[in-house]
DNA sequence: ATGTATGCAAAACATTTGCACCTGG
DNA sequence: CCAGGTGCAAATGTTTTGCATACAT
């Protein structure tokens, strides 16, 4: 089936997108950086170049199969787009990120871009903060 | 004046620093990276090194003074911390940032982080999108 | 004087790109 | 076969750091 999206996308299937698909789809955090997934690709002996890894998230941002969040610290990571645009509760003690959606606020995001004149393509919204985890551990 | 709000910090009062705090103060946009701000420097015939530049933005940040935004690109801005919290409005064509608070959007932010569980330390929210001028241009 | 600050050059990251070789359709 | 894909190494852009020197107090 990822066949498909992958030809669908303009893209031959070759063993690194496959791969990384799969990863992407078994990844237990759902959010990945472009060094976890080139690690778990060595670790299961694939011998993909950490350049590949870019490249191939890159296309699959662009074929609109991965979404890019960028972090604080000029560091990313890839999801799996499926569809429903949601937001991040990231914790800044050990990197577990929450989703959520809001209709209210991204009711009031497109008022004011609007409000502003501009025409809305993007955007961001991430809560930073401690999560109940790593409250408990303190 | 500034003198004091570096001694507060527990920095000396140097050239460099005092020059960089002229320099955010007068910035026409505001918001400023890096670069800008070296570049500013030279421009005025000062000789500062852009490590410095990094040094001193950072430890501004920590005293309060300054805030620093991390847009997408792994590209910093800087500007002046003047209390008010405030989001921003980037537009994606010709870098102008336009800042915005609501307070509707403040409130339901601590609320998902509260339901979360999460004991909220930051957030940021960045609307990308094209400016009015950049419109017209097209 | 003495502990900080600074400039410079080198290092550290995260990411991108050039290029010769390989591979899927 | 041949365009597109890949690995590797080198380049990039941004930010940080090591170190000897210079400065504020």
């Amino acid at each position: 089936m990822d066949n498909q999206d992958l030809r669908k996308a303009g893209l031959k299937v070759t063993l690194p997108r496959l791969k990384i698909l799969e990863i992407l789809e078994r990844a237990p955090a759902r959010h990945v950086s472009a060094e976890d997934v080139y690690r778990t690709l060595l670790e299961s002996g694939e011998d993909v170049g950490l350049a590949t890894v870019y490249r191939v998230l890159t296309q699959f941002e662009t074929a609109g199969l991965v979404k890019r969040q960028n972090f604080e610290g000029g560091h990313s990571v890839f999801e799996l787009d499926q569809g429903e645009h949601h937001d991040h509760l990231v914790c800044v003690k050990c990197g577990r990120i929450d989703e959520f959606v809001d209709k209210t606020i991204e009711e009031r995001q497109a008022k004011i871009a609007a409000n502003a004149g501009f025409e809305m393509t993007d955007h961001s919204l991430n809560i930073y903060g401690i999560c109940p985890t790593c409250q408990k551990k303190k």
